[in-house]
Parts: C-alpha cells; sequence; structure tokens
DNA sequence: TAGAAACTGTGTCCGTGGGATACAGAGTAC
DNA sequence: GTACTCTGTATCCCACGGACACAGTTTCTA
C-alpha cells in the first residue's frame, strides 16, 4: 500500500538514465521495457487497482521479487509506465500556424490519455517527469514562440490544454462503461427535483441525445484557442500602438 | 485495497436517502456526518493514502468494524466524504453578469478542491453525484440561461470550468511543497540538455522568479471565459443576421 | 585457469489494510 | 415481560507491498 513513497534519486536514473555498459553477473532476463508494457497492459484493462507486483511477474513469467532487482517499487513502476505509455511526440503538423498546432498536439494527448485511463491517475501527483514528458512540453512552447507570449504564459497554456484532454479523457473513458455517459445519470437524479435544480432540468430536456463523438473536447478545445487567439490579438494590437 | 467495488445502490441511499423514521434497537452513537468530518480532517492532512478505516475509527473512539455500520465500505466513505467537503454552492455574487457568475464560481470551487487535495483523486473515477456536486452544476447552467448557448454547451462549459479548477488546485498543492513548484524542477531537468529542449530552456529563463499566487489559474480562466465571451459574441451576432 | 566479485532470480517472512462473520448487549414493539 | 431488531465488538481471512537471505551465474582479475 505504501505507494506514496517515492525515490526521487532512483527514479530519475529509471527515467532519464542511459542503458550502461556490460555488467557483470547473468544477464538479466527482463528489460525495463518490457516491464512496462506488461504492466500498462495490465492497467489498460483493469486499472491501477489491478495493478499488482505479483500480477505483472506473472504475465513475465518471473516472480514478483525479480521485479524489484529492475524497479525500486510500484510507485517507480507507475513512473515508468506513464512515461511509456505517453511515448515521444509525434511530428508537429507541417505548415501549421500556432493555433494547428496546438490544436493537434492537444488531441494527440487527449489520445494517449483515453487509451490509458490510469493515466489520470498516474498524473495527480507531483513527479519527476520523463524525457517523453518534457519533450511533449517542449512541443506547446515551441508552438507558442514568437506570438508575444512570455515564457510563463507559454507555460500556463500548456497546463491549461493538457489538463483539459486530461479531463476529458477521464469523461470519455468514464463513457465507454455501460452508463450511457454523464447525461444520463444526471437526468436520472434530476428526475424527480426539477423544482431543486430548474435550470439544470432544462439543459437536460433540451440535449435530444448522447453526443457521439468527443464534442465536449472539442467544445473546450475551440473555446480554449479563441480565448489565446484574443490574448494575442490583443497584446500585438497594445504592442503597435505603442511603438 | 478494494477500493474499485461500489455498491451504487447504497450510495445513492447513503448520498440522496433521507435520515428516515424512529428506529428500534440501540441508539447508533455516530452519524454520517461525523464520520465523514473525521474522515476529512484525516485525508485533508494525510491523503487518502493515509485514510484508513482503523484511523477514521480510531478518531470517532469507536471499532474499525462500527464504521461498517454506516457505510458499506471506503469507496462510499470517500464518496460521502467528498460530497461533505464540497459543501453547499456559496450564494452567486448580487448582480453579476454571466462572467461575473462564472468568474466566481471557479474561483469558490477551487478553494474547495485546494483545501481538499485528496477531492482530485477521488473524483477521478464516474461516481454517483450527489446533492451538493448537482447543485453546483445547477449554478453554472443558470449562470448561461440566456446566453444562447444550448443546453449541452452549458454543460460542456461546466465540465471545462470544473477541470481547469481542479486541474490547478492540483498545481497549487504540489507547490506548496518544500520543492518550490514544477519550474523549478523543470528547470534543472533542461539543464544540460538545452539542445532537446529549446523553446523550454527559452521559456524557463524568461521566467523571473516564482509566481506568487494562482496566476496559472487566473491565466487560464481569463483565456476560457475570453472564448466563451467570443461564442456568445458570434452567435448572437449571426442570429441577429439571420432575422 | 582458478578464484573472487558482482549480479540475478527465488523462497520465505512480515506488516498493513479492507472486509466477512458470528456474537453479546441494548433498546423498542407487541 | 418477551421477542425482535439493531449496534458495536472480537476474531478471522486474504491480498498486497516490500525486506532479507540464499543459491546460481557470469565476468573480471590475479
Amino acid at each position: 500500500m505504501e505507494t506514496g513513497g517515492v525515490d526521487k534519486r532512483r527514479l530519475y536514473e529509471l527515467l532519464w538514465g542511459t542503458p550502461g555498459g556490460p555488467r557483470r553477473g547473468p544477464r538479466p532476463t527482463l528489460t525495463l521495457d518490457a516491464i512496462a508494457r506488461a504492466g500498462i497492459a495490465i492497467a489498460d484493462t483493469e486499472g491501477l487497482e489491478g495493478l499488482t507486483m505479483q500480477r505483472v511477474a506473472e504475465s513475465l513469467d518471473v516472480t514478483k521479487m525479480a521485479l524489484y532487482r529492475y524497479v525500486p517499487g510500484k510507485a517507480e513502476l507507475v513512473a515508468l509506465m506513464l512515461e511509456t505509455a505517453i511515448g515521444e511526440p509525434p511530428p508537429s503538423p507541417a505548415g501549421a500556424d500556432w493555433r494547428g498546432q496546438l490544436d493537434d498536439w492537444t488531441r494527440q494527448i487527449f489520445d494517449r490519455f483515453r487509451r490509458h485511463p490510469w493515466a489520470h491517475v498516474a498524473t495527480v501527483a507531483p513527479r519527476v517527469p520523463g524525457p517523453n514528458e518534457l519533450a511533449w512540453l517542449e512541443r506547446v512552447v515551441a508552438a507558442l514562440t514568437d506570438t508575444g507570449l512570455t515564457g510563463g504564459e507559454q507555460l500556463d497554456v500548456a497546463v491549461l490544454l493538457v489538463g483539459h484532454a486530461r479531463n476529458l479523457a477521464q469523461h470519455s473513458a468514464a463513457g465507454t462503461a455501460p452508463e450511457q455517459g454523464r447525461e444520463a445519470a444526471f437526468t436520472v437524479l434530476v428526475r424527480g427535483r426539477e423544482e431543486r435544480f430548474p435550470a439544470l432540468d432544462a439543459a437536460l430536456r433540451s440535449i435530444p441525445a448522447q453526443p457521439p463523438g468527443d464534442q465536449a473536447l472539442d467544445f473546450g478545445l475551440a473555446r480554449i484557442l479563441d480565448g489565446i487567439q484574443t490574448l494575442i490579438t490583443n497584446r500585438a494590437a497594445a504592442s503597435r500602438g505603442r511603438t
């Protein structure tokens, strides 16, 4: 249960360390990558609660304790899984402006989070970011270079976008459940209590059916990008006015 | 460890049920509210990992198993804690337009999430919303009535805002740690690898010092509200053009 | 070429935490 | 007063994370 204590020193080595030269002793039968992928496979289907050192070991045909030769503990394993699951960022769309790049970026990372629902939980606690995670961040900042935004604002945009993608991926994963989306649950709860939630009742009634795709992702992303657009435009205007 | 299985039937009764009439047998020594508050006190200081049925029971001077007379399990306890910790939504600011209301709403719920960092984790899994949670949602939808947005869009706005507040509350809580904010950690990692993360390096260099307050919250919130503003304006213009 | 050193995988053990179950006492309805 | 029902408790079980000592294997060195 002790998933809170993370050995930062060893975790850094795990994420950023190089394979290293020849070593003495018997050859390792496993690799960090194989362990991470085995863990990802389990967590993808059963969630982080179903992720057990025992089960990871079983799927690799080793004993539970053998894993501890590679990974300090479960918390570090999850961190490694996260870095592997996110992977390297895909190439930016060629010839796109900042808006096109950020739009694509957000959908790409949304896709990663949706494929690995446990990643949301894994990213809640403050953590040591891995190379892939920093590479994704680099993309956002690079897209915003020369837009007039400060460095801090560029990072704020990244926080805003990844937060939205992560949040909506969670909703999307929840919608996969047989309960047919959150709106249905809301409707059931509001029914019979319309006088207590009048606006909510009206809103729910106006929704024709379960919207198919990632409508909430699109909606929020468009609002956010519009808002950034406004800032860039206003700042450029102010800058021109000052000179 | 079995925190995944939630008894929806009993959870609904727990959150929405009425106290009920006189019962036979000895009087209960505890109340649901007292249990929830005891759990909140523990989780606020030690996180959900430190929340143990044993510890909750100890702080109430009862046996661990006594709690199971009130709560089906730990998962349901956390759900009850969440509903209690969020509480009823505060009154809307008088005379504010939709933007003022949503701005205030977001900061209020941000405050709740910041005071109870475990709430982020507790809201990851799909769950049965309680009366307080629905009341908060009602506020957003009510604020957006008569803005021209559809019911679905009003809900999307709520998702967007609560996601942002929750996301930033997590960052804020992480900043409370002695590590002095995430930017510092990024800087350390980027140092020596500037050729790999050039844009990120430039952005980090341009940040003078740790910004004091909730700058990222303000930034994202302003962008989101600007984006909603744009949508409302454009739709109103289109509507006028059509008539 | 023979240790010696270092590393890997394993078996065993422990602490902790969630939860089931059976039971004794307390309070209420008839 | 008696039967019924509800409460709190004591005891038990199992799953899981992790420590530790040991045996086997490979490589470096004398």
